[in-house]
DNA sequence: ACATAACTGGACTAATCGGTCCAGTCAAGC
DNA sequence: GCTTGACTGGACCGATTAGTCCAGTTATGT
């Protein structure tokens, strides 16, 4: 049933990119649309402002992070492992967008949320349901390896769970002011090992 | 010899406090005036661009946190105590400004490094000095925590001194999107005690 | 008293901002 | 064939943006 939807995702694709480099008030909508090829009355056919158009990045953002989450999780490897391997996947990310682009951009929801939440309530909950919910998938990843025996049972999956969500995102700060994939990935790596208690 | 530096340092206080509230690029040049009670000749006598007045807040800032640090490295207590202490600092001004606006601003480095990182390479570069600073000084606690006792000879201090920056910057992040104090609070004292080893 | 430099009020610029409006084009439903 | 609603090109809006300019005031050094 879904009709001509195509200048709406072109849209969104473009805005999600230019968004994540260059931040929401450096951000005119006039290029969004120049670059997706499209005008601004279409651009506002589709999103009633420019904060609307965000919080569709955003939950557009969310649903490709619930897939790789659920690709990580499902792969066929020791519990705590796959969290590893979660992390891993956001040191490639890193480490590509530096290639690409001489640029750590760090996490798109800690970026944005860092950026707009004293201004825009909509979009500051937003994100706190996504990093709600990645506690969540952090929890569930520790409570795995739990029931593995990977780690103890009386290990505190829910702190922890914040914890990771918090490392996530200061290794993010760091990486992106020290524009360097490489120090993210220590930062990360030395703080993830620490929690799950083996301290270097 | 100062002569009349105090429109100066006047737009900058005020700058400063609406750079943390507001961030970079939402906050105008003329909102800045108005509330320094100065003209916009002024501002640009003082300062060669918004850029340029930017980093003076930073240094600003730097230089208030240099005074903060060397008083909580004075305290009369034991070597881990002062670090918590700096800690505790930051709970209270995140409850602070929390009670005075209704809002968590995190960390002002952590904040202007990742909005402006990406397209400011003198101010990300100049915030990376900070955090590399701050490195240095949680470092140098941790340094003192071994001499005293308090922890393991063999104890990382410079990854650990990296780490607690990281969790301070996560902790920021996170008590600002999620809007709360506490949160931010219980995070950063759950990070430090499991970076400290003493895991719950 | 005079020269020099520090500083400031206020008008100004060119560009850009988010957003509106309307006259249309287009495809689908009847 | 006709209507309806989704969609779009492009002109347009008032407000705001960072930054400039200059004439004038004020303070400083001699």
């Amino acid at each position: 049933m879904e009709t001509r939807t195509e200048t709406r995702d072109k849209i969104i694709q473009v805005a999600t990119d230019l968004l994540y480099r260059r931040g929401y008030e450096a951000l005119g909508v006039k290029e969004i649309c120049q670059r997706a090829g499209a005008s601004k009355s279409s651009f506002y056919h589709f999103f009633p402002s420019k904060e609307d158009l965000a919080l569709a990045v955003i939950d557009g953002r969310w649903h490709e992070v619930r897939g790789a989450f659920a690709m990580v999780r499902a792969q066929d490897l020791p519990a705590l492992a796959r969290l590893r391997s979660s992390f891993a996947m956001m040191y490639q990310i890193s480490r590509q967008t530096h290639d690409e682009s001489g640029q750590v951009f760090g996490c798109p929801f800690g970026s944005l949320g860092s950026e707009l939440a004293p201004f825009s309530p909509r979009l500051r909950g937003r994100i706190a349901e996504v990093f709600s919910w990645m506690e969540g998938q952090y929890r569930a990843m520790l409570e795995d390896a739990i029931t593995k025996g990977e780690l103890p049972a009386d290990f505190a999956a829910e702190t922890a769970g914040r914890a990771i969500l918090a490392t996530v995102q200061g290794m993010s700060v760091l990486g992106k002011v020290y524009n360097s994939p490489e120090l993210l990935q220590q930062t990360g790596d030395a703080l993830l090992e620490v929690i799950l208690n083996r301290a270097a």
